[in-house]
DNA sequence: TGTACATCAGTGAACGCGCGTTCACTGATGTAC
DNA sequence: TGTACATCAGTGAACGCGCGTTCACTGATGTAC
């Protein structure tokens, strides 16, 4: 095959990054291979470098990918008229905190799937600095969700608690996964965020 | 040289699962790569199958030392004569919540480090079934920090949400270290599970 | 509008490197007589 | 107690595989005249 046209290997490289936000997720980004991203966008590795600089590149832009998707989605919800702030939080920590976002990692929050990966990343690396970004933006979406009665300072902080044990929670499901004490873990943490 | 006395081989392999513990919590398993724990024991490369039978097995081992060494300090700390619970609970907090364990995941919870390999490993390999131990002892020594005053169920409940937050606080900072927003998270867990 | 040329998305093979694993060999340790 | 033999921890080289990256080439797309 030649060529393709500008718009068709545009909705192709969005492709790409859609396929690497959900494979890297998954697998991680070391063993989220290129080539099996590319044949699930329809392509061969070879192209891989007429989009993208280098994996590292793109495992950046799928973190901002993944992460501005869920941020985004919050936000609809908080943005929703006539729906009160604490049935949305109720309602996004009951979906987060769920078996089926436990056993399906590669359309979850990627604060929890790309946790390790960033961490394992330089200091100025291009993946660290796209999930730092993409964690404010989250942390902003979660923030707006905390009870209105409180005062702002403390809004900040019990969002931040509040994500630190939904992320623990989900990572800890995950690593037990197959044993009852995931889901007592994910039981006991709804028990203590909702309601 | 030639073959090593029982005694001193057993020692180097202790040296090597000491090591890879420590490798591995801090790159991960995948990147902890056998030549460099192998030379940290001061041996070769090569000898590493005269020891274990495969680099899973390996991972597994390390991973259990790294959860019962943790477990062994905090249950030391709750077998101390004198000493009331809650101030071990806090005192184990304020370490787990530290700058110094965010920077130095070698040496820090192998809850942490570890459960990303753990969730991306079969649901019946050896370092998850190993994870699964060493959590559960991890659970069992938390719980123990919990307020006397509650009843079995609920500082068991309570054990599993402070795992999670605790978890999820240093999981997080280490993710966006680097970014104000790491302090930021460690000082608002603090402040939440430390009176 | 047509035509010739330049561009570049995509292909498929190959390169290079790291790393887990294997293997023939060495020589000190341990053991049977 | 010696002595000969078997064992096996450790060495160092090599193998094999996966994977990120490079590259020559193809042919449709886009553009200048």
């Amino acid at each position: 095959m030649g060529r393709s046209s500008r718009e068709k290997a545009d909705l192709k490289r969005e492709n790409v990054v859609a396929g690497a936000s959900r494979l890297f997720r998954e697998l991680g980004v070391d063993r989220g291979g290129i080539a099996e991203i590319m044949s699930t966008a329809g392509l061969t590795h070879g192209a891989f470098y007429s989009h993208f600089g280098s994996k590292e590149e793109l495992a950046a832009e799928a973190s901002a990918y993944a992460f501005s998707n869920a941020t985004a989605g919050w936000n609809a919800l908080l943005d929703a008229t006539g729906v009160e702030v604490s049935s949305v939080r109720e309602g996004v920590l009951a979906k987060y905190l769920s078996a089926s976002h436990r056993d399906n990692p590669a359309i979850g929050c990627p604060g929890a799937a790309l946790a390790a990966d960033s961490a394992r990343d330089t200091p100025d690396g291009l993946l660290r600095k796209a999930y730092i970004a993409g964690l404010k933006g989250m942390a902003g979406a979660v923030e707006r969700m905390m009870p209105v009665s409180l005062a702002a300072k403390m809004r900040r902080k019990r969002a931040l608690q509040t994500i630190a044990t939904m992320l623990g929670a989900i990572t800890l499901a995950r690593a037990v996964k197959g044993d009852p004490l995931a889901d007592e873990i994910l039981e006991a943490v709804r028990e203590a965020l909702i309601r």
